[in-house]
DNA sequence: TAGGTTAAATTGTCTAACATCAGAGGTCTG
DNA sequence: CAGACCTCTGATGTTAGACAATTTAACCTA
């Protein structure tokens, strides 16, 4: 294999060699994948680990089981960049192609409402920094960005005008989000965030109110983000769960 | 178990069940289940079959596996009906607690625009209904639907005033609706819906454009439906993937 | 031709064993 | 006594092989 790191479970590396294969066009579209018994060979592996892989990859929608047919590939292709995956609005701007900026507004350190408590389940003297930038693509605004984060999680002298909190995060501290619970609304017209980002009057905004978690399920993050509704498009996949 | 058909494969029922077991308390938060060996036994199916569930129920995030030491149950409690898990609005009224309630508006049987036969993948001839309908939540207008659906996937005679369209394509054919792609869009104000469900002016609209498919993948209904803000909220679990 | 039967292929499930890992506790040594 | 090291134990990870259930197609028969 490649030079990454296989410490990692095997049925973790079955699952990357697979979704590899099928992105590099090995197993097509629809097409049968050779019988559990075939590829376990195939891989190296035992059948109990194949199949481990197997049902995430079907979890994952990626391919379809059949009892007593067979293994397939699944058809669609390109949903992902869903808003069910998580990305800075430095990478959602980056992936249309465009260059993402940021004008600075303001930062102020205050201490913690009572709904700071409840969110990032702290005492009152917890201080917390509130950063408010408007983020922009080729130079046009497009988002205006409100982000809270308790102080304790930021180390001394960090650059808030640098562009991903994101990265910021991950560089300067050890906490990576890992995800987060967003909170959409529509909002039609704001006196103080329109102006700002040049909306006309028939232009709404989408607003991501969203709670950020670092893999051990601390609260790391809290941010409001009013989007421009003709600049952003958002998706998700929605899945039926019962019949 | 229950009244429920068991003829669905072992592990969906194993899933179920300690997903059952977990809400009713038996396990509790970050508590640690009982061992693989123990939990089979318990369950009366095999060690392999155990965990195929359990890998599913990680990668849920509904249960953490660390080797050598045990399973143990995420914290995370209840995120789900979130915008990612698709359910019909009547559903959703309910849920809310609210008696659902159909306003009957119009259908009419279009011919296909290019756009409809892209979206169905269907000839110029076939025959699309269009349905209109306001949804009532204890009597009040909360949401405006735009159905289209090709004819060809409805029996004579059908219904439309009935209360839910996806319960009118699982009983009166056999197209289950399986997934949907959404585009989630807001709407300060619209000419026609606005005054139909009484918003006032500074309540904007949630507009969710919706692509139904069914297990085969085939396209099957698509809706356009407006939300009113104040009476809905959205939200969606966003997972990181790099990093 | 129509319908039933059989056989092959494939996924679903089970059993038993060994490998690997993480933690607990004891032991040795400075 | 403290800290490093070892060993034991219980847990998940992985393997091998077998049988069950299901689907499909080929075959046979009336």
């Amino acid at each position: 294999m490649s030079i990454k790191s296989d410490n990692r479970h095997l049925y973790l590396q079955v699952i990357d060699r697979i979704k590899h294969d099928i992105e590099t066009g090995v197993y097509k579209e629809k097409q049968k994948l050779p019988s559990e018994f075939e590829l376990s060979k195939q891989l190296g592996v035992s059948r109990a680990t194949l199949r481990e892989a197997l049902r995430i990859l079907e979890e994952e929608n990626v391919i379809i089981r059949r009892h007593g047919v067979g293994t397939f590939v699944n058809a669609r292709p390109l949903f992902t960049s869903g808003i069910e995956q998580l990305s800075s609005v430095t990478d959602m701007i980056e992936q249309a192609g465009r260059k993402p900026g940021t004008i600075f507004l303001s930062s102020t350190v205050q201490g913690s409402t009572e709904e700071d408590m409840r969110r990032f389940q702290c005492s009152p003297d917890e201080e917390i920094l509130l950063v408010e930038r408007v983020r922009t693509a080729d130079g046009e605004p497009v988002v205006y960005c409100l982000d809270k984060i308790p102080c304790k999680y930021l180390p001394k002298g960090i650059s808030y005008e640098y562009e991903s909190l994101f990265e910021n995060l991950h560089n300067q501290t050890n906490r990576d989000i890992a995800y987060a619970v967003a909170h959409i609304e529509p909002l039609g017209y704001h006196e103080k965030v329109s102006p700002i980002l040049q909306c006309e009057p028939e232009t709404a905004l989408l607003v991501l109110k969203q709670m950020h978690f670092d893999k051990n399920d601390e609260p790391v993050l809290y941010s409001i983000n009013y989007f421009k509704s003709d600049k952003f498009s958002f998706h998700v996949l929605r899945k039926r769960i019962n019949f």
